[in-house]
RNA sequence: GGCCCAGUGGCUCAGUUGGUUAGAGCGCCGGCCUGUCACGCCGGAGGUCGAGGGUUCGAGUCCCUUCUGGGUCGCCA
């Protein structure tokens, strides 16, 4: 039986920690959660939560009286209370210097229990260390903690700053569909079936990038959304299947304008959530640079470890690994592991492992030992002179460790892209409170797909070749350029955009040139490539994961800590457990029936 | 789909080469306590050791299967 009470007469003056030294002698009403009671008979502490923080009531008999004294002994942890009473500096001896309020306290003179609670499955404390499963079943009770809660603040405040950038920039907020059309090549669509159309099926936007073109097409001339995206695959610690994404496209523009339009956004982002100066222009570096130098297409600049291609040194070399790789055309390259010359043989076979892992066939190294010789299982196989070069071509100094791979370029670029990320991780080099934007420009516009046997787009379709490039369409596609780019934070891709194809017959000559028939690509894209008859715009855009920023910016480890309510691995949610089986009669209304099933 | 890690009272963990009745801290319940804030003191409840099977005289511990969660590779324009 609740034995809660009514708050009628009494109003809410402060948030918690609202109260001041400024309110001492003043009457105060706070209300809020009972985050610990502390009942030593004749008095009782409570600590009073709200979202702001906390505030220490007493409870008295001298100033509530016997029968609320006797009412305030049944509360406990997470009750929902309300207090009016007078504030009260504390003595010097009961100051506590670990609250914000702690050199004040409100004594209570009237006092209502709102809501009891149940004792929680857990402790609401800052710095918990309960597994997150059970955390999410009760998301609602995890919220509470201080640290989560300060996480969706700082993210509202990152919409809110966003917000109103783009108006003082004249952008136009528009929504688009939820319910829309399947769009074939990148991720999987979540579908959902149409009732009134039994058989057919909408698809959730996996970005609003079609529409967002056609508002260019309208003349909305610069357009931003802050909007939900779906796709369905696997998650990681960074990847959810339904994200939220900062959507923007602007008319007559190119790069330049795109590019410094968006810098201008992430330095206001910055300085007002985190008050962190971000020195613009922030860096650009091409596709091919980013490879070459980091082994990856969103380089963590925030350490300096670099790829270095030694193939020239080890091409005519007796060992076939290293001289083989680079006779198929593909290459020797190297990271020197600053300092780790002395890592134990264990560790170094462990990131051989993972360069396996990373699709290596294995990792050939040098460790430099202080006195400057060698130790290495490959040394052997080479001459003095070969690996006097390759040590001096990598600044090999005592103490350091050498890692390299040999293999086609692909390979090689994402193996010691990754170990020279392991590699820092070892070094403790990767600062959760340092920010390193670089550009990432120049991409490819499609890349083979082993699988498929064919091209397919590196960004998406809409993106337009280097128009130096354009010759090339139909001929050697594979070399081709583009004119996207992407925004990369701490070796994270937090956006990406691209200047759009505006001419109908280019974008009909990406569709074939990713294999898609005349037919297809009309029966896919046909209100698109229609629209496209009517006057364009030359336009481009750019969108950002607005959870990835916000997981940087709070130095979260998953992007689940900046989501109220995230999915776990398989995309289901814990709490609600959906995804969820649904009645006959549904399935019956959407013409729908159930092949395959576990039965359990 | 592959690989790796974890699962023992409500929570976090310990648990020896397989060996008596599975422990601790926090939390919870009861009692005492008028200045605590990690309140204190006294007492108490609470466990099919994720599940199933196997080996063994004997399994929290060893083996197999499976479930749950996390990380990662594939995948993610």
């Amino acid at each position: 039986m609740s034995m809660s009470e009514s708050m009628t007469g009494m109003k809410r003056t402060h948030m918690s920690t609202e109260l001041s030294d400024q309110n001492i002698d003043q009457k105060a009403t706070v209300m809020g959660w009972v985050q610990k009671r502390r009942d030593l008979g004749g008095v009782i502490f409570l600590d009073l939560r709200d979202r702001t923080g906390i505030i220490q009531v007493v409870v008295d008999v001298s100033s509530i009286g016997e029968e609320a004294f006797a009412k305030s002994e049944r509360i406990r942890s997470e009750y929902v209370i309300a207090v009016s009473g007078l504030v009260e500096k504390r003595s010097e001896e009961t100051i506590n210097a670990n609250l914000k309020t702690g050199t004040i306290e409100v004594r209570a003179e009237e006092l209502r229990i709102l809501s009891d609670a149940q004792t929680p499955p857990f402790q609401i404390e800052s710095d918990t260390d309960v597994r997150e499963d059970l955390r999410l079943k009760y998301r609602y009770l995890d919220l509470r903690r201080p640290d989560l809660q300060q996480k969706l603040l700082l993210r509202s405040k990152l919409t809110q700053v966003t917000r109103q950038f783009m108006a003082e920039e004249g952008f136009v907020d528009i929504e688009t569909p939820m319910l829309t059309k399947s769009t074939p090549e990148g991720a999987r669509d979540y579908l959902v079936p149409s009732r009134v159309n039994p058989g057919n099926f909408y698809a959730l936007p996996q970005s609003p990038q079609i529409f967002k073109q056609l508002l260019m097409l309208s003349g909305f001339d610069k357009y931003f959304q802050i909007t939900k995206c779906f796709r369905d695959e696997d998650l990681r610690a960074d990847r959810q299947p339904e994200f939220t994404q900062i959507d923007i496209e602007m008319s007559f523009v190119n790069e330049e304008d795109v590019m410094g339009m968006n810098e201008r956004l992430l330095q206001r982002m910055f300085k007002e959530v985190l008050d962190v100066d971000i020195e613009l222009p922030i860096p650009r570096l091409t596709y091919q640079e980013a490879m070459d130098r980091y082994g990856s297409d969103k380089p963590d600049v925030r350490f300096d470890i670099e790829l270095t291609d030694v193939s020239d040194i080890v091409k005519d070399c007796d060992f076939k690994v290293f001289s083989g790789a680079v006779k198929n055309g593909g290459s020797v390259r190297g990271i020197n592991a600053t300092t780790l010359g002395n890592l134990p043989r264990r560790q170094i076979d462990a990131l051989g492992e993972a360069a396996v892992n990373y699709g290596a066939k294995g990792m050939a190294w040098i460790a430099i030992n202080e006195d400057g010789t060698y130790k290495s299982a490959i040394t052997k196989f080479l001459s003095e002179e070969t690996v006097e070069a390759m040590v001096k071509a990598m600044d090999g100094k005592p103490g350091d460790l050498l890692l390299f791979c040999a293999d086609k370029n692909d390979v090689v670029y994402n193996t010691l892209g990754n170990l020279r990320l392991d590699v820092a991780k070892r070094l403790d080099l990767l600062k959760k409170d340092v920010f390193k934007f670089v550009w990432v420009t120049d991409f490819p516009l499609v890349e083979w797909n082993p699988e498929q046997k064919r091209f397919t787009a590196m960004h998406h379709m809409f993106t337009c070749p280097k128009e130096e490039d354009m010759d090339k369409m139909m001929t050697d596609i594979g070399s081709v350029n583009s004119r996207a780019y992407d925004i990369c934070l701490n070796g994270s891709e937090i956006g990406g955009g691209s200047i759009r194809i505006h001419q109908r017959d280019v974008q009909q000559l990406v569709f074939k040139a990713l294999g898609f028939s005349e037919e297809d690509a009309q029966d896919r894209f046909g209100f698109m490539l229609d629209a496209f008859k009517y006057g364009v715009p030359p336009h481009g855009g750019l969108a950002y994961g607005l959870d990835r920023i916000a997981m940087i910016m709070t130095q979260s480890d998953s992007i689940r800590d900046v989501i109220a309510f995230p999915k776990v691995k398989d995309a289901s949610c814990p709490m609600t457990e959906a995804p969820g089986v649904v009645e006959e009669s549904q399935l019956e209304e959407l013409a729908l029936v159930i092949d395959k099933i576990e039965v359990e």
